[in-house]
DNA sequence: CTGTTAGCGCCTTCAC
DNA sequence: GTGAAGGCGCTAACAG
C-alpha cells in the first residue's frame, strides 16, 4: 500500500504538504498542490482511514441501528434518509442491522465503541416502545420510529393521532360521511393514536359519533400469535353498519376489502370508499387511484434523526406527513 | 478514552500483556488474564479500532455493496445473509446502500478503498447485468444476483430456469395440466431463464406445448414506462385458452388474477390453480393456502458469497431454491 | 506557505 | 510468559 510519504517523495515535497492536499488545506500553493495530486494519481494513492482516524479527535462516524423484528418494506427508508443527510455533512455511516436477540444488540454496541462512534440512531421496523442498555448513554443517541420504555433517550416517532386525523379530514372533504375503521391490534401504539386521530376528525367536523365505527381485526389468539379477521369483519360491518367508507390499518387488509366490496358487487370508490395507512405498495397499480393512503414518514424520521444527532437541532420545519419530535436532554 | 497503557497500569502488568489479553493470546498466564480482565472492567476499556487497524495488516473488513434501484422487500435478505456469515466468521460487514447514480458508486468505491476492505459483494435489487468499474477489480469481488456484463466478475445469481422447472413440475404434482405463464417482460434475465423452464418441465413430463401458454403481461410502453397489463391478459386467457392453472411473474400479479377469477366466479384452487414467482409478502394470509410460491434465494445468495469471499468456497452445497454459480477466477 | 517534531493507540519483533 | 523498543500511516502543534 503506498503511503504519504511515498507520495511526497514523488512530489519533491514534504509528507506534511501531501496530508494538507488530502485534507483540502487551502494553505498550499496550488504549483504544489498539482504536482502532489499528480503524484497522488501516478502512485494511485489512497489515504487510510484507520491510520487517519487514529490521530484524529472526530471519527466523523454515525451509526444507525436497524432493528429488522419486523421486516416490512417501507421501513427501510429510515435508513435512506439518515444516509442522505449523513452524506450531505460528510459524516461515515455505519448501518448496523440487529435482530431481537440480546447478542445481536450487544455485538452492535460493541462496534460503536470500538469505532468510536459520536451518535447513534435506534431504529425499529415498527412503533414501539424499546428498552435499550445503558451503554447507549455513553452515546449520544436518538430512536426513531420507537421511543424508550424509560422516556431516557430522545426521540422521534410519527404522530399517529395526526396521521388519523389527515385521513379521516381526506375521506370525509370526500364527501364520506359514514365511516368504518379497521384498526390493527389496539394493543399497538400505531392504532391507539390513530384512533384517537379518526375520532378527532369526526368531532372537529361536527359528525356524530354514531356514524363512525372503529374495531380491531387483528387479534391475538390464545397461543399469542396474531391473525386478521379483516375480510369476515369487514363483510359484516358493511352489511350492518352499512359505511360509505372504509380505513384500513395496512395494505394487506385494503386488498381483503377490495375482495369483500367485489363480492358484493359494490363499486369502488362509488359505492364505497377505501382508504389505508402504511402504504406496503402492495395493492395491484390497477386499484391504486380508488385507495387514499397515508405513508409513514420513514425518510423523514431518519433524515430527521441524523440532523439532530449532527447539528443537535430540534427545531426542525414540521413536513407534510405528521410527526411527534420527543426531546429529551440526554447529553 | 482509556487506553491500553492506563489498563496496563492498573492491572500492574505491561501494555503488552493487555493487549494479548484483548488479542486472546493463549500465552499468558491465567493470574495475569485475570487482573487484565478486571482493570479492563474496572476502567470500561474499549479497543480502538482503528489504532488496531493501522498496526494489523489484515483489516477483517468486508463490505456489501446494496444497489438499491428496485426496492422490494425480500431483497434485504441478501445482507441478512451476508452478514449472517460475516457475524460467524468474526469479519466486520460494511454495508454500503447506494443508488444508480455515478457519484454514489463511486463514494462507494472510495470508501472500499480508504478502509482497505477485503473483499466485496456488488448486490443489486432485481437479477440483472452489471457494469462495474475497473477500480472494483483491485479489491476481490464476487456479484449477488447480478451478473458482470463482460464476464470480468464472479457472481452468484439464482437460476431462473430451474425456478420454472420446480414451479411447473409443482403443478403438474398437484394435477394441473394446461398451464397459461404470464409473465414478466422478457427482456429481463428473470423472464427468459422462467420461460425456458416452464417449457423443460412441460417436455420432460411429456405434456404437449399445445397445453402451454405463455405470455408477457408487463409491457413497455412508448414512454418507455412499464405497465402491467396482467389483469385483462388473464381475463381474455381464462376465457379462450381455458387454462387450469396459472404462473404468475410475481406475486401482485397473482393477486391480480385472485380478482379475475373472483369476477368470474372461479374457486381459486379448485376451478383454477394458481403459483407466483418472487413472493413479496404481498399476498393477504387467506389466500397464501392456495398459491404455490416460489421465493428466491437472497439469503442464500448473501451467505454464498461472503463464504467464497472469506474462504474462497466454491464447493457449497445445493440448496433447495435453486441457484446458479458462476465463478471466474478474476483474483 | 512549508517542514519538523512529536505523538495517536496499538501491534510486531525480539530479547530476556 | 513477558516486556522494551520500534514502527504503522497519519495529524497536531509549532517553528520557520
Amino acid at each position: 500500500m503506498v503511503t504519504i510519504k511515498q507520495v511526497a517523495a514523488r512530489a519533491g515535497v514534504s509528507f506534511k504538504t501531501v496530508s494538507r492536499v488530502v485534507n483540502n488545506d487551502p494553505s498550499v500553493k496550488s504549483v504544489n498542490r498539482e504536482k502532489v495530486l499528480n503524484a497522488i494519481k501516478e502512485l494511485n494513492y489512497r489515504p487510510n482511514r484507520a491510520a487517519s482516524l487514529t490521530r484524529r479527535k472526530k471519527t466523523n462516524i454515525y451509526a444507525i441501528i436497524a432493528d429488522e423484528l419486523l421486516n416490512v418494506p417501507y421501513t427501510f427508508d429510515i435508513i435512506r434518509g439518515a444516509q442522505e443527510v449523513a452524506w450531505k455533512k460528510n459524516k461515515e455511516l455505519l448501518i448496523l442491522n440487529i435482530n431481537e436477540t440480546k447478542a445481536s444488540i450487544d455485538r452492535a454496541i460493541v462496534s460503536l465503541l470500538e469505532n468510536r462512534v459520536e451518535g447513534v440512531i435506534y431504529s425499529a421496523m415498527c412503533h414501539r416502545a424499546v428498552q435499550l442498555p445503558d451503554e447507549l448513554k455513553k452515546i449520544p443517541t436518538i430512536l426513531a420510529n420507537c421511543f424508550p420504555i424509560n422516556g431516557d433517550f430522545p426521540c422521534v416517532v410519527p404522530d399517529e393521532v395526526q396521521a388519523g386525523e389527515e385521513i379521516t379530514t381526506a375521506l370525509i372533504n370526500k364527501g364520506y360521511r359514514r365511516i368504518a375503521f379497521l384498526n390493527l391490534n389496539e394493543d399497538i401504539i400505531a392504532a391507539k393514536g390513530r384512533k384517537q386521530g379518526v375520532i378527532n376528525a369526526f368531532t372537529r367536523h361536527g359528525l356524530p359519533l354514531s356514524n363512525l365505527l372503529i374495531e380491531s381485526v387483528i387479534i391475538k389468539q390464545d397461543d399469542g400469535i396474531e391473525r386478521s379477521i379483516s375480510r369476515e369483519s369487514a363483510a359484516k360491518i358493511i352489511d350492518s353498519f352499512k359505511p360509505d367508507a372504509i380505513i384500513c390499518g395496512q395494505d394487506p387488509m385494503a386488498m381483503e376489502i377490495y375482495f369483500v366490496a367485489h363480492e358484493k358487487n359494490m363499486v369502488i370508490g362509488d359505492d364505497i370508499g377505501i382508504a389505508s395507512f402504511d402504504n406496503w405498495g402492495s395493492i395491484p397499480e390497477l386499484l391504486q387511484p380508488n385507495l387514499t393512503t397515508m405513508a409513514l414518514p420513514h425518510l423523514q424520521m431518519g433524515r430527521w434523526a441524523m440532523e439532530y444527532l449532527i447539528d443537535l437541532r430540534v427545531d426542525l420545519v414540521h413536513q407534510h406527513l405528521p410527526f411527534k419530535l420527543i426531546k429529551r436532554d440526554s447529553f
